[in-house]
DNA sequence: CGTTCAGTTGACTAAGGTCAATTCCCGTGG
DNA sequence: CCACGGGAATTGACCTTAGTCAACTGAACG
């Protein structure tokens, strides 16, 4: 639903009603069913996706051997970034673990409503910051957390993520093997 | 100087020479000395600076481990973006390597500009886009990289570096001890 | 009921960390 | 000009921790 977006939208930025619907209309509603691709390694990401309901999943290649780089979940936008901006192909695939409903905006649409009116340049502006900052926290946390920290900060941030996704794409994320997240989950119930 | 910025956005943003000027008559010098704090941890980051010369660190302190985030050296950005953005207190610490020349701009300086013109925004947006994409480089790395594939990578895309700063600041770099870089290091030549 | 696959557990291995000793480099002062 | 001192870098021996491999358990589904 667009109401969904706009109450995201609501949460951290100040903007008019009337463009609100103007921005809203750019939106198509598109469905996936779970295992389908969003978008596929080498090819380029011509849309930003805002997921109402359901469960994407990042994940790179890396000869053969799959690494999640991140869960989105409903309420969430979504696309390969890098890919987006720079017309250039993905170098992840983005897929779905559950069936998924999706708001999405073209490339051109959203360039097109940028040269229209520096309100929606500035509602790019503090998506850019706002996604720019959560990518810096991601990397402090790479850098300075180890497994068990990065565990319990992934549950904290998202409780019903063990609901929804199997152990081994957590451990995955974590970047250690599914033995090791078993062992720090045996260890973290006994203290 | 002045020019350094302008060349700068001249590779990759359009913006009319009136305009630049505008921008550019924001920025103030500032001097600082080999040592010397640019933010310090747990104060808020008031500006924005661009090195004109020089070399800076960006750490963060793992209870009294230093763990280094960034090399920033002759023209580009610095500042804790998080902090600047968001007025809140820096996590980390960034200090000068060597002598370093900037030239800054405050953050109520940047916010007027975004307000006068929407080709502010619209550098503010590119900005934006540019730092969030470089971080998901680095996240990306961090996921997927070794320590001997980070190492090429950095001083490939900083030939100077090992000449300007200390081997066990770049195994901080690398997330690992000066002995395994050391050790790194010693079977690269062999190979 | 049996197959399948995620999750757990144990034994072993390998890679990086730790600690200590040594060498190298460079600036300072005799 | 050379000797010395101190921090950085290297090297070796040992230890800790996560990875590997294999066996086993358990829940889900036909």
């Amino acid at each position: 639903m667009s109401e969904d977006i706009s109450q995201y939208f609501a949460q951290f930025l100040p903007i008019e009603r009337e463009k609100l619907d103007i921005f809203l209309s750019k939106f198509k509603a598109k469905s996936l069913k779970k295992g389908d691709y969003f978008i596929q390694e080498g090819q380029v990401s011509r849309e930003v996706g805002f997921i109402t309901k359901g469960a994407m999943l990042c994940a790179y290649n890396k000869n053969g051997e799959v690494i999640i780089d991140e869960f989105s979940l409903d309420k969430e936008f979504i696309t390969d970034y890098n890919s987006f901006l720079t017309n250039t192909p993905a170098d992840k695939d983005v897929t779905c673990l559950e069936d998924t409903e999706l708001m999405v905006i073209s490339y051109n649409d959203l360039q097109e409503l940028y040269t229209l009116d520096a309100a929606f340049e500035k509602v790019g502006r503090l998506m850019a910051e706002a996604l720019f900052m959560g990518w810096q926290q991601k990397a402090k946390s790479l850098m300075l957390d180890d497994a068990e920290t990065r565990y319990l900060k992934l549950i904290s941030r998202r409780p019903d993520l063990p609901q929804r996704v199997p152990q081994y794409l957590i451990a995955s994320y974590l970047g250690v093997k599914p033995e090791t997240l078993s062992r720090i989950r045996k260890k973290l119930v006994k203290n």
